[in-house]
DNA sequence: TTCCTGACGATTG
DNA sequence: ACAATCGCCAGGA
């Protein structure tokens, strides 16, 4: 093959990740990873006040009154089911935007089941801060996918949820 | 405090 | 059908 050809698949690979923020560009233009979005931690999610008043996240962040809300509403959707974002907004307050906020920073995943959160579309959506795009590598969302079908919740080769009745109410 | 950025959702052209 | 736009609101700088 020539090096031609190569230089121009590496390019290829490099855009698309760089789009979907697995890698960043430094100011003088080199490549590296990007930092994780939200790291997990193994302790358990807890649930006593006092506990979560001295709980840190791995970056060091105490978490809002409002994420706790999100959280504790996720470990009510059973395996099997999933929520939208907008069902996680009505739940506990905010809008859809905001749920995601939350979810975006939930140091508990998956304890914290916020692999069942989609689209209000039934669209699977998103994953430690990768949204699904068609044409482009979308590992983190392809990992939600692999979780869900081991829940037996399972989607179209378009990204769909396939059973209506699978979406929690 | 102000400003900006999103794992959204609904509307519009 | 599809993309562009707008409203939304919690967090972080």
């Amino acid at each position: 093959m020539p090096a031609e050809r190569v230089d121009l698949n590496k390019f290829r690979f490099n855009a698309l990740a760089e789009k979907s923020k697995d890698i960043s560009r430094t100011k003088d233009g080199s490549i590296e990873p990007s930092p994780p979005r939200a790291p997990t931690t193994s302790a358990p999610f807890p649930v006593d006040p006092v506990v979560r008043a001295r709980y840190r996240s791995p970056c060091g962040k105490r978490p809002t009154a409002h994420q706790w809300k999100v959280w504790d509403f996720l470990m009510t959707v059973p395996r099997g089911k999933v929520t939208t974002y907008k069902g996680v907004a009505q739940a506990v307050g905010g809008s859809a935007r905001s749920a995601g906020t939350a979810l975006r920073s939930n140091p508990f995943s998956p304890q914290v089941p916020c692999h069942r959160v989609i689209a209000s579309d039934l669209f699977i959506g998103g994953f430690y801060g990768e949204w699904a795009k068609s044409d482009s590598p979308r590992p983190k969302v392809d990992k939600k996918r692999a979780l869900l079908a081991e829940e037996g919740v399972l989607f179209d080769s378009k990204g769909y949820l396939c059973k209506r009745n699978q979406l929690l109410g």
